[in-house]
DNA sequence: CAATTGACTTGAT
DNA sequence: TATCAAGCCAATT
């Protein structure tokens, strides 16, 4: 589990930025970390999450599949909480469980987000 | 060490 | 628009 603990602790630390009432897809997030296709990856790393402690929490609920749904399965409890803190930050819904990702996804600006890629760098270089 | 599985994505039917 | 299949990558069996 040596190799990927980092790239774990970067996801949890990306997620964490995200801003309440926005959202990131599994790919997104890969991609944002320099992995192109390592969608399945951040989806492995948020499901360790509900085992490992984490502090501050990750707002793993900001996370769905690339067209805008919960991607939860297994878990329909987890499902449907992930859906309520959404709604609960005033994300909408629409007929098909799905929401516009056109709209919700989190798009920082291309400095901003090397800025943050260069803290969470930092942050989890170290620790492990 | 091979097979299976999963909070994924994309492109073809 | 909805389904299917094939990639992808780490963890588990």
């Amino acid at each position: 589990m040596r190799p990927s603990s980092s790239f774990n602790a970067q996801v949890y630390a990306l997620v964490r930025c995200i801003p309440p009432g926005k959202v990131l897809s599994y790919g997104r997030v890969a991609e944002m970390l320099g992995v192109p296709h390592g969608a399945r990856e951040v989806g492995w790393a948020l499901s360790a999450l509900k085992q490992a402690r984490n502090e501050p929490p990750v707002p793993w609920h900001r996370v769905l599949n690339a067209q805008g749904r919960i991607s939860i399965k297994g878990s329909p409890e987890a499902a449907l909480e992930q859906r309520l803190r959404l709604e609960a930050e005033g994300v909408v819904f629409d007929e098909h469980d799905t929401l516009d990702m056109s709209r919700y996804q989190w798009n920082p600006s291309p400095p901003e987000l090397a800025a943050l890629l260069q803290r969470i760098r930092a942050e989890t270089s170290g620790r492990d």
